[in-house]
DNA sequence: ATGTCAATAGTAAAATAGTCCTAGTGTTGC
DNA sequence: GCAACACTAGGACTATTTTACTATTGACAT
């Protein structure tokens, strides 16, 4: 049996570098690439046709969700396992929803690293424990989808400058509105978001890593 | 000549695990132990005092710069390369001054890192070159220091209850002090940071994580 | 003992932010 | 064609935040 050909995505060479040397060493598992962003990824993707992509979320240039999406239009065989820190836990419903076949955060063990790129190459789905918990609370509430998603694309937009720290005058001139829609936005987006205020809505953004910058 | 002994310290096991497989592998290194967050980090230099600890400044429990200062205390032979993401710049100085022989962020190449290991523990300073050009300007600004570091600790302090999101009158509640007294150091970090608002000052924090939770 | 500084707290004025409600316009889907 | 919804925006307030000063107390250093 052929090894089960792998394509790393992480922004730091560092992370990178460890992931690949270590997995090298694992039975049956062979690292054929590395990408750094989401437009690298999808390069290498259409070179190579990996078995498994291994995908931090987190990323310049394109975002991880973008990402996945594209990914399973360019390879609809490639299996897509995310591994990802703690703080974009809000993403799990989403990448499920675009196509990840895995979810995993970077706490679990390395070796169920490696066994669950092979249950995922199998078909398998592999969720972290604490996520498919998240999950199942989620769709518990009856597929009310993540609060994050419930948010308009302008919404979205107005919570993006936000969260670089714009007051609602710079966001009116910014897009082109007067500051009266754009308070009306926000009072949206922090009743959508149960949030008091637009301090409050920076910080969740800034942890979602909607910022971006 | 012995191999250089290297301590880990990460709270990703999957990044621990990446860093030790590629480093073995590496001429003159050993990796003799790893650690998930300071408190552990402590205990490990006490056993084994390696002659590098490979510290990720961002960890439960216990927050990087004292760590820093603790293992200088316990094993003042030890030398100190901190391996972080590019979110905690602002932690470069009070690192440095807390003792760090290194400040690397991990996008550097990951052959770099072994040889920033190998040039730190003979007692060469190791930069990262983005580092190392933002040392020198804050030197050059005639040692002003870090803005975080000109807070007092009651200012840190309200900042910190910013960054949780919560309004004057509940950082007075919290503090037992009166409203007027929070949004005089309010007003205090905000022209300390140069910030035009809370919104900006709770972004600042998050990204410095300051916040903790 | 005297000056510096952190922490406290007050007054007064302004600027910003946020709520509630209403409403027009344009797009999309059935 | 009509409902649903995103985007726009105004009026009328209310609440919160922020600035600018002033001032007292207690620690600490020279």
């Amino acid at each position: 049996m052929d090894r089960i050909s792998v394509l790393i995505v992480d922004d730091h060479p560092v992370v990178r570098e460890g992931l690949r040397t270590f997995l090298e060493l694992q039975e049956g598992l062979e690292i054929v690439g590395e990408a750094a962003d989401g437009v690298e990824a999808l390069e290498k993707v259409g070179q190579l046709v990996p078995d498994v992509v291994l995908l931090d979320l987190v990323m310049p240039r394109m975002d991880g969700i973008t990402t996945i999406r594209q990914i399973r239009a360019l390879s609809p065989s490639t299996r897509i396992l995310v591994l990802t820190s703690f703080s974009e836990n809000d993403k799990v419903f989403p990448a499920v929803k675009a196509g990840a076949h895995g979810y995993l955060m970077k706490d679990i063990r390395p070796v169920e690293l490696a066994e669950s790129i092979r249950l995922v190459y199998r078909g398998e789905p592999s969720l972290h424990p604490e996520i498919a918990k998240r999950l199942m609370d989620q769709l518990a509430q009856g597929e009310e989808e993540t609060a994050e998603e419930k948010l308009t694309l302008r919404e979205t937009e107005v919570l993006r400058l936000i969260a670089r720290g714009h007051s609602n005058k710079e966001i009116a001139a910014a897009l082109y509105i007067s500051e009266k829609t754009v308070k009306t936005h926000v009072s949206n987006i922090l009743q959508k978001l149960h949030l008091a205020d637009r301090t409050q809505a920076a910080i969740y953004a800034v942890r979602q890593e909607i910022a971006v910058e």
